[in-house]
RNA sequence: GGCUGGAUGGCAGAGUGGUUAUGCAGCGGACUGCAACUCCGUGUACGCCGGUUCGAUUCCGACUCCAGCCUCCA
């Protein structure tokens, strides 16, 4: 398989140090506010790769950190009135819940800043022991970038355009513009732990070699991240792990695609985001998960509310091609399916995660399905089992197709015994030739959103909001 | 200004040096009491201008436009 290096800006054969292992960080979220729909891309997209590694037989360990001290954590906890530790922990669970009800599988391990400060200041004293860093006067320590020969090579950039471009205000006790902080010291009544250079906390990029390297050593497999952590992040991540170890620090970079709203990066700078549990108040899931999956995950892709009803149509197809089909007998079947659509599958998953090639396979596969349940049902269960097998690898399709199509209940105008009442009353009337009147009561429900399905099995139905 | 990436049919979105992406929507037909679901059929899309080539949406160059990064941001 291969994939897109942002290193080198192409695709690559994945070979992962260790024959039939990966490890992979990706750097998570800082938890002082509620994760919005760009975490959640980068959520999901690391999901579907760990899905995948792990389908394809490898052993993943994914880590994934928290940042749970930094200057907006303290701002945010003093705003509020409540403690660090308060706030922190109530955006993890929230965090937690989010990313559950997308269908993301928890990391491996989510090591948090704060529990692991004797690494952060043991990787920053060793920087300093080799000249690549240095402590200030006002108790900052700070990296030496020109003195780290490989800095801007993740970002094709070189330190004299950057020096030109430069428009942060130059901090007094930096040597050079362009260093960063790895130490800050702490101003009074902040939170603080003790070090060498007195009282401070880490900066934010040390925060992830530290963590990194600690998991998973002083070499991986694959780091990933969001679109804009290219630079500085970690940029300087490379910057301070290489410098400290000596060693290449990551193989492979990856990075997702933009979530933009009205083709504007959607970002809390910006405060045009919307949280994923504000969406999820409207839309169910699995169809945030599948608008997800059906772009590439490197491409930027521009959230409106039509694209939700979209990506819940697409999934209706799905879901009615799986409707009422009885895979309880699949086992004893097993074996009249022959590999094609897997293989298909593997093919456009291997290339660098296509999943919108993978869904087209899985799409065909619904078509054949289709067929079958009309031509012959025999073959219908084993090729709906495929279908689900490998949807799961996408952490899609798990739902019992009724409940997804019958929607969130909470929305649902009309009790449920009640639309069957109605469904036995139009069932009366066309019995009777009355189709007046049984065109009448599903007129109604239509009004509302409920859609009838009539079939030789009887009469279902699917709810669909009109507000989506 | 520097560095990335992008521009595909009504919309979304893959991909390819010459042959069907896929989904949604539309149109015609089948099924149906009529619909919905489903099936069959249906669309000469590849920003602009040059170049390479027997042939380019696909490769190369220029141009236009869009987005991201260069400051905290996933």
């Amino acid at each position: 398989m291969q994939i897109y290096n942002t290193l080198t800006r192409r695709k690559e054969p994945f070979t992962p140090l260790e024959p039939g292992k990966v490890n992979m960080y990706v750097c998570g979220m800082t938890v002082y506010d509620y994760c919005h729909l760009g975490h959640a891309r980068v959520m999901v997209a690391f999901d579907v790769v760990t899905r995948y590694l792990r389908w394809r037989g490898y052993d993943v360990t994914y880590v994934r950190n928290i940042t749970d001290i930094d200057d907006k954590i303290l701002k945010r906890a003093d705003e509020n009135g409540e403690t660090i530790a308060a706030l922190t922990q109530r955006m993890i669970v929230a965090m937690h819940e989010d990313e559950a009800r997308l269908g993301v599988l928890r990391p491996n391990h989510e090591p948090r800043a704060t529990g692991h400060v004797a690494e952060i200041i043991a990787m920053i004293e060793t920087l300093i022991d080799k000249g690549y860093a240095y402590p200030a006067e006002n108790g900052d320590v700070y990296y030496r970038v020109r003195k780290f020969a490989g800095y801007g090579k993740l970002n094709n950039r070189n330190l004299d355009e950057m020096r030109a471009g430069a428009r942060v205000e130059v901090e007094e006790h930096k040597e050079d513009p362009l260093d960063f902080v790895l130490w800050k010291a702490a101003k009074p009544g902040e939170a603080s732990w003790s070090s060498p250079w007195g009282e401070g906390r880490p900066g934010w990029h040390i925060e992830c070699s530290a963590m990194s390297t600690c998991c998973l050593g002083d070499t991986f497999d694959i780091h990933g991240g969001g679109p804009d952590l290219t630079f500085p992040h970690h940029e300087n991540e490379i910057a301070q792990s290489e410098a400290a170890t000596g060693k290449t620090y990551v193989n492979t970079w990856m990075h997702a695609g933009a979530v933009r709203v009205n083709q504007e990066k959607m970002s809390k700078s910006l405060g045009n985001f919307s949280t994923i549990r504000e969406v999820l108040e409207v839309h169910d899931p699995e169809v945030v998960r599948y608008l997800l999956v059906a772009s590439h995950y490197r491409s930027p892709i521009n959230y409106a509310p039509d694209a939700l009803a979209e990506a819940r149509k697409s999934l209706e197809r799905f879901y009615n091609a799986l409707e009422g089909v009885d895979l309880t007998a699949v086992r004893a079947l097993e074996g009249r399916i022959d590999g094609r659509y897997a293989e298909r599958f593997t093919a456009a998953m291997d290339d660098d995660f296509n999943t919108p090639e993978a869904l087209a396979v899985l799409f065909d596969l619904v078509r054949e399905l289709n067929r079958a349940r009309k031509e012959s049902p025999d073959e219908a269960p084993v090729l709906a089992a495929e279908l689900r097998r490998l949807g799961g690898v996408l952490g899609l399709f798990a739902q019992e197709p009724q409940l997804f199509l019958k929607g969130d209940q909470a929305l649902l105008p009309l009790a449920e015994d009640e639309i069957e009442a109605r469904i036995v009353q139009r069932a009366e009337a066309k019995k009777a030739k009355d189709f007046v009147a049984a065109d009448t009561i599903r007129d109604e429900l239509a009004g509302l959103g409920i859609v009838l399905k009539d079939s030789r099995e009887g009469t279902s139905w699917i709810f669909e909001p009109p507000g989506r």
